[in-house]
DNA sequence: TTAAAAATTTTGAATCAATCAAAATTATTT
DNA sequence: AAATAATTTTGATTGATTCAAAATTTTTAA
């Protein structure tokens, strides 16, 4: 986030509330945070905030662009104050951290193989792995496959 | 889906229930379907189906490989057959239809720009952008642009 | 500076998507 | 055919998110 975050809300005809600065704030801090770690951070900070004003926020920001979502499986919905710059993520399969990784391009980075006539504007990629820490977990404590 | 169902769970060493082979079946020909949608295809065929056991099975065949989840925004958990050639999907922001497109590749396809350590396994990619169909409504409709 | 209007928050309820767990049933193995 | 294991059914619960009315806060206009 370049810009004031008060300049960015009124750059967009958003009221600058105190639970959508704090929430920002937060968000700036801790970078794809569910909502209700988002609002745990809130909360600390406002104790009257509700969890309904992290949600509206959160899907007004986004709608605005001003926060990204992402959606990775086995996860709720995660959010970040990094936008605009078609950043992709890595995500451990093991715990769950997600990292973020520079793309190469601009939007859409990457063509389908066959557009089936869609106007694309985006490739949204996750890249899914095992983290370092993870890594080295697995292998100080031996293998545990899954029979499958 | 390349064998037979049957064949494809006694691999996998799962029995050969009735509600898991309608479940197959069902999917099979409603690829990109989500929980309950796949319920009510099972309900129409065997009346005494649970949407638990849907749940129960989505996650075991999931896990076993045998079946492929993707989680677009805005949407609930999307299931599919099509498994095993790490094929990409292209969604519609207005519709939420979703779509295959081949990958140019084998797992992972892409790298990331810094892997921060990680072993990746898998390029996830989600193209957006607007179908054929709902390009044509929106230019019929005029511009409905949301200020923001 | 004050009042009005608009936006947002708070509060409590509700819905949706998914999970939990016990009992019953079905499929497989012996 | 019986025993064992897996799975389903049933009803409850949880987590994530939305709904909606009333209250409060922010912005705008006078």
């Amino acid at each position: 986030m370049k810009i004031a975050p008060e300049e960015l809300l009124r750059q967009h005809n958003l009221s600058l509330t105190a639970v959508r600065l704090a929430l920002l704030e937060a968000l700036h801090a801790n970078p794809h945070s569910d909502a209700a770690r988002i609002f745990d951070v809130v909360h600390n900070k406002i104790a009257a905030a509700s969890k309904q004003a992290i949600y509206n926020n959160l899907n007004t920001l986004v709608e605005c662009g001003i926060v990204r979502e992402i959606k990775p499986k086995g996860q709720a919905s995660l959010y970040e104050t990094r936008t605009g710059d078609n950043h992709h993520h890595i995500v451990c399969r093991s715990c769950a951290g997600v990292f973020d990784t520079d793309c190469h391009d601009c939007a859409p980075c990457l063509t389908p193989k066959d557009s089936h006539g869609f106007v694309i504007d985006e490739a949204e990629v996750i890249f899914w792995g095992v983290c370092p820490s993870c890594q080295n977990n697995h292998n100080s404590k031996g293998k545990n496959n899954a029979e499958c």
